[in-house]
Order: structure tokens, then sequence, then C-alpha cells
DNA sequence: TTGTATGCGTTATCAA
DNA sequence: TTGATAACGCATACAA
């Protein structure tokens, strides 16, 4: 391994020079950094990371992390993610703070500002879809805060990147999943969770443009659930009542298990293709007791690694980072068999 | 953060004495030793990892690596699986000597002996399964040099953990999924590895087990394509001519694209489900191309990754860490929308 | 423009 | 049984 010290003896001169050359500073005359930089690309110079951390141990960098609270599990898996890579990261210098708030703007908006009174360099964040929120996020990034979306993205906030899935493909594998999983006629019911969430119109989308292609198909009856377990439970029993023909039910967010158990109850001596997303606890149950055909999971802990991974990065050498808008998660299918 | 210099502070001790404590190194009295344990307790003391490794950088550990040729671009996946986490433990003091060898007891046989030559400190390895591989790895086991299977286990062999998938699950959630993707009667021909390679029989088995229970499945036909592409496109050839009533396959091994040539060749107007394992580059080709319907993957990065990491906490550590048998890749069912 | 000195936290060696 | 000190590779403040 080629040090600082040896490339210093070999060019005959300091390792304060070296050091000079290497990170670009200035003071150094073209001709030795010139003859520095030949020596070090010649013997392949890479900084130790242990040195590098060592050094650099003087907490640089605070990162704010603002998720959904407690009451989505969802986010139980993304935060084990940012912790997991947040522990590797941590002697570099990164430190996190994670808030858990609710689903509200005024909970987002004194978050952020929470995170700004603790002095963080950038924040991450599952924004909620609110002029506020957005304005508020566009008002730091002008301040110089970088801002990386996770899970959700907002329209017209200038992020660096968005770390989550794609949407509407999820949709669209949702659709293709129930193709493959059917056959003859389906009737299908779609329970959302919110209109007004960006990410779940898009799955909609992706679902039913898919699914319109194909003659077999019927979407009966679609409605809202708000992500809640029990109004999802009112509406599926519902539908499955008003429409006994429906032998398809997709789910395209939250407020799963509610809707399970209406149909556990509703639906007996029907048999039901049930498509869902992600592997909550309470969702893996439902799958294993047979209610649930197929869920389609986003990786999670990858969505939290990554961006804070992003955002580290960004932090400590921007002009060496060439970073994308968009990092999309791979989808992972899982059935009884494979949970 | 406490440091060993914050500790031998408080105690009224020099550093020297708190590292001997804390690192259960003889040479001090219980008494002053009760004395730092019980501060550094208090003041929830860990090494500063940054530290650790700059101090310990003399390359401690040599792990060999033996996995497949180039031929099986399965292990291409592995291989980047170790590789990242090599890179990561490096400033640890961990390196790594990766060979790739044929399908061939010999060219195991040669490649441990040159492990052995470069004075590696554990092995990690996808053995083929022969009485003398075995012997050859429990004869370096008895030498104090710890083994760990990846991939694909040994029977009888003393090694301290497989890292891989559960063959047998993996069989039977290929069976579950030829379950939700078929209707009505399903005529399947199964297209085996080897039936010599332990892990091969295992998914066949499982395939088998699921399905016969099930009035609505005949296995018509199954036979060995030894991993080759040429062979394998014979056999499918063949078994769609001879049985034309075959409307479900299932791959338990290589060979998918050489048999999925003959799938577009000899399928014609057929509607066959075909259900694989792996997503090696041709594998998803022909997703794209509509010819395989799922496939069942098997997180090969991840069995790099995790099997080195093991060996290493195994070799630094091997006494503060309990080790099972088995650690079971997750398994991820893709399919042409999620791939 | 360049060189020197010091510190980051841990481990290891030598001296007491 | 203990303490003092050097070393690991890098960054940086300060001196020349």
């Amino acid at each position: 391994m080629t040090t600082i010290k040896e490339i210093a003896r070999l060019s005959g001169v300091s390792r304060g020079t070296v050091d000079r050359v290497l990170n670009n500073r200035d003071g150094v005359s073209e001709e030795t950094a010139e003859r520095v930089r030949t020596i070090a690309k010649q013997l392949g110079y890479k900084p130790n990371k242990a040195g590098v951390a060592l050094a650099a141990q003087k907490n640089k960098y605070l990162i704010g992390i603002i998720v959904f609270s407690r009451k989505n599990p969802f986010f139980d898996k993304v935060i084990e993610g940012f912790l997991e890579r947040a522990e590797e990261l941590a002697f570099f210098g990164c430190e996190v703070t994670v808030k858990r708030v609710a689903y509200h703007p005024e909970a987002q908006m004194s978050a952020i500002e929470a995170c700004l009174d603790e002095g963080v360099h950038g924040i991450i964040i599952t924004p909620y879809n609110d002029t506020k929120v957005c304005d508020k996020l566009n008002e730091i990034i002008d301040k110089g805060i970088p801002v990386i979306t996770v899970n959700s993205d907002a329209e017209n906030v200038r992020r660096i990147a968005y770390v989550g899935s794609d949407y509407y493909n999820s949709g669209a594998a949702a659709g293709a999943l129930m193709q493959l999983m059917t056959h003859d006629k389906v009737n299908i019911g779609v329970i959302l969770g919110d209109r007004n969430i960006l990410c779940h119109s898009k799955r909609e989308a992706g679902f039913i443009d898919r699914l319109c292609e194909d003659a077999r198909f019927d979407i009966v009856s679609v409605k809202e659930n708000y992500d809640d377990d029990l109004k999802s439970y009112d509406i599926v029993s519902e539908m499955l009542k008003t429409h006994p023909e429906i032998n398809g039910l997709y789910f395209t967010a939250a407020g799963v298990y509610g809707g399970c158990k209406a149909i556990q109850e509703s639906g007996i001596g029907r048999d039901i293709r049930v498509i869902t997303h992600d592997d909550v606890p309470t969702t893996i149950d439902m799958l294993d007791k047979g209610i649930i055909t197929a869920t389609i999971c986003q990786d999670p802990m990858w969505q939290g690694a990554r961006s804070l991974e992003l955002m580290f990065n960004y932090l400590s050498s921007p002009e060496e980072m060439q970073i994308r808008g968009y990092y999309y998660a791979e989808l992972n299918i899982k059935i009884r068999e494979t949970k």
C-alpha cells in the first residue's frame, strides 16, 4: 500500500505538499505538483480509508431524516436501512437525527424546523404532498441545505434525488401478476390509499393501464381507504357484497390488514386473487393464511441505506459526484412459499 | 464518544492498562480490572472502528474463495458480493484471493492447494460433491483452517456454516408458483441439472412433493441436461415433440438458455408456463421475450457478502461469535415486469 | 511556495 | 502489575 509518506519521500517533498497536491489545494508550484501527481499515479495511490476516517472524526455532517410515524410499520424497515448505513458511515463523520412524524403537513413542517435547529447539513424526507411543505423544502434548499426524497417524491421540489420505487411500474407489475395468476373472466376491485398521494394514484394508473388492454378484465369498483384499516374493512365488506362477481382485488397501499379481515368474513367460499404491496407483519400474516395471493415489495431497507449514502457522498464531495435524479428500488414478488 | 483515554483518566490508570482489561489480556490485578470494567460499562464504551482499523492494518487475515468458472455467469454476482464486502473489510485487515475453477474435482483440489500455498487463514468454497474434495476439506479443517460453503453445501464436511438458498424450499416455491400460474389440467416436464449435485435433486424433490398433492398436475417427463445448453436444447426439443400435452416446464438449474431456444422453436403455438431459477443475463433475455414466465432468484450478491463477513468475524473473534450452521438466502420471484 | 508538528483512537513494545 | 511512548495514515494549523 502506498502512503502519502512514501510519495513524499520518492518525490523529495514534504507530506504537507503531497497532501496539498492530492487534494487540489492551491499554493504549490505547478512544477512540483506535476511531479507529485506523476509519482502518485505511478504508485497507484489510494487514500487509506482508516486514516481518512480517523482524521475526519469530528462529526462533519449531520443529516436529518424525516419519515412517517410508528403507526406505519413499513418505515420500520426503511429506518433499519438508515441505521445500518449510518453505523458504517459514522467513522467518516456522519451523524443522523431521525424524526418519525404523523402524516400531516404541520407535523412535517415542525420536524423540518427541528432539524434546522439542530443544524443539519442535509435532509432526507418522505414528503407529504402539500404546497406548504414543498415551499418550505425549496426554501431550505435555497439556503444551501440539500434535500433527498425517499419512498415518495414531491413534484416541483428541487431535491437532488428521489430514492424509492417506480410506482407506475409497480402498479403495472401488479397488473401483470394478476394476469398471470388468473384465467377466464376476472372482475377486479381496486382499493386505493389516497388519491391525493401522488404515488398511490400512479400505482392505480399503472395497474389499470395494464389491464385495460386485456379483454379478460373488468374493473368493477375502485374505492379509497385513506390507508386506514377500519375504513378499509368497511369498504371491502361493502364491495364484496355489492359485487358478488368480484374475483380479484388489488390494494395499492396500506389498509391491507383491515381489507383482508373483510375478505376472511365476506369472501367465504369465493376464490379471490388478492395482490398487495409491501411485506409488513400483518401482510405476511395474511399471506400465511392464504388470503393474499402475492405481494410486491420494494426493498425498504435499501431505500434507507441508499438515500443516506447518496446524501453523505454529496455532502462530503459534491464535485466528484455525478448524481442522478432517480434511484429506483428493485421490485420483489413474494408468495407464501417465499416470504 | 468515550475513548480509552477517557476511561483511563476517570479510573486513574494508564491507557495501556485499560487496553489490557478491555481486551482480556492478563497482567492486571483483579481489583483495577474490575474498576476499569465498571467505568467502561458506565460510559458505554464502544471501540472506535477507525482507530481499531488503523492500528490493525497489517493484513491479518487472508481468505481464499473458490467458486465455479466464468462459464457459469451466476457466480459473477456472487463474486460482486464478495468484492463489495471485501473492500469494506479491507481496512480491518481482510484480504481475499479469488479462484474460479472448472466444475471438476481435480480443479477444485488444486485450487485448494493453491490457497494453502498462499497461506490463507480460511476458505469459502462452492464445493463439488466428491469424496476426494470432501476429504480434502476435512483435512484442512483439521489443520485449523475453517471452511464455509457457499451456494451449495457438502455433506459430511465439518464446515462452520453454509450460506446459500434452501434448495428444497426453492423447489417447493417453484411448485407453488406453477400452481398459481396455471389452471385446469397441467402436464409438466422437469429439466434437471445433474442428479449427482445435491442441490439440484433437492429442488426436484421440493417441486415434485408440492405438485404430487395436487391432482391437477402430472409430471410426464424428467430429464437431466448436465447444466449444458446444447444438451438442454436437445432434451427440450425431444420432450416437446414426444409430449405434445406438456404445458408446464420447470428448469431446476442451468441450461436454461438452450432449453428456451428449443421452446421458441418447438413450442410454437403452445401456451407453456416456464419456471426457472436465477437471473443470469440469458434468463433475463428469455423473460423479456416472454418464453420464461417467472424465475426464482436467490440473492447471489448477498451470498457472497454474507459468507465473507461470517468468515472474517469468525477469524477475528471466534470466541464472541455464535455461528449458526445454515444461513439461507431470501427467495425473490421475478417476472418480466419486475426484472 | 514549502516544511514541520500535532492529533485522531487503538494497539504494541519497552521500561519501570 | 503498571505506565509511558511510538506507530498506523491522514489532515491541518502553524512556521519558515
